[in-house]
DNA sequence: TTAAATTAGTTAGCCTAGGTAACTATATAC
DNA sequence: GTATATAGTTACCTAGGCTAACTAATTTAA
């Protein structure tokens, strides 16, 4: 088994359990991992249109129309008139806010958990080389 | 946007475009990349039985089941009798052993392409970290 | 300046990769 | 010898996407 192989290896097998976990994390916020991370993108680097939205995450068009609208049936988000007549801007409502803050404590110890042991250092480096996997997947 | 959360935030980023590169990787195979995690599994550490497979990979039994049924469809594994009459062990077939090595071949300078770049100790590293999260999550 | 092409978003229906509940058959414990 | 546990299967459900085909608005080009 090379290098390379081991690494997805793990990078796989990391993926269900870590998920499953958040979305259990996640149940009394009635959100599943998906969803939260269209929130995260939201208070991170605020409104965005749908199409911006799929582009980052790496989604079709018709999954962000669907996600974006269980949020604002949760009254996380809302769409406001774009730069033209087509488009939407999504953004967090203040209740949307309020809630993303409220998550975020709420993760903190699972995330902390979730990394217990793993050097301060280390994060980076495996954050760095995820990031360069994914630019090198684009091209 | 804390340290950990930019770690979980990269990591999902890169799941859909990998797995789906993968995925067309595999097409000519007529596997999926959880089917070829199985594969793994079998060539790496030799026949299992359907609950073993489903322990390792963290998953469900009838997942394992279908997962199974499938490579046993396309001729990649069999099973035979296990060490009593309720469990089947799992095995690669002739033609499967080949397949196999066969695909991590064709697979070869996908993986390196998606790595190229990065030092291998940093793939050291990253797959130490998502190995210990892995098994921090199992408490 | 109108016709063709492009873009933003939606709807409908599909797929992968799982999950749970409930079952059968065999094996173990009391 | 009955109760419990284990290996595997079947049937059906769900999350989180996907493509194709559409509408409405905008831009390009003849």
């Amino acid at each position: 088994m090379t290098i390379e192989q081991n690494f997805f290896n793990e990078y796989r097998l990391m993926y269900r359990p870590f998920t499953n976990q958040l979305n259990v994390q996640l149940e009394k916020y009635q959100l599943y991992s998906s969803q939260w991370a269209v929130l995260r993108l939201l208070i991170d680097k605020g409104p965005h249109s749908l199409v911006e939205i799929a582009n980052f995450m790496f989604i079709e068009k018709p999954s962000v129309t669907r996600l974006v609208q269980k949020l604002g049936e949760l009254g996380y988000v809302e769409t406001v008139a774009g730069k033209d007549k087509r488009e939407k801007l999504v953004q967090l409502t203040a209740h949307g806010e309020t809630i993303v803050q409220e998550i975020q404590e709420h993760l903190k110890p699972f995330l902390e958990k979730a990394l217990a042991g793993v050097p301060t250092q280390d994060i980076e480096i495996a954050t760095q080389v995820l990031a360069r996997i994914c630019a090198n997947i684009h091209q």
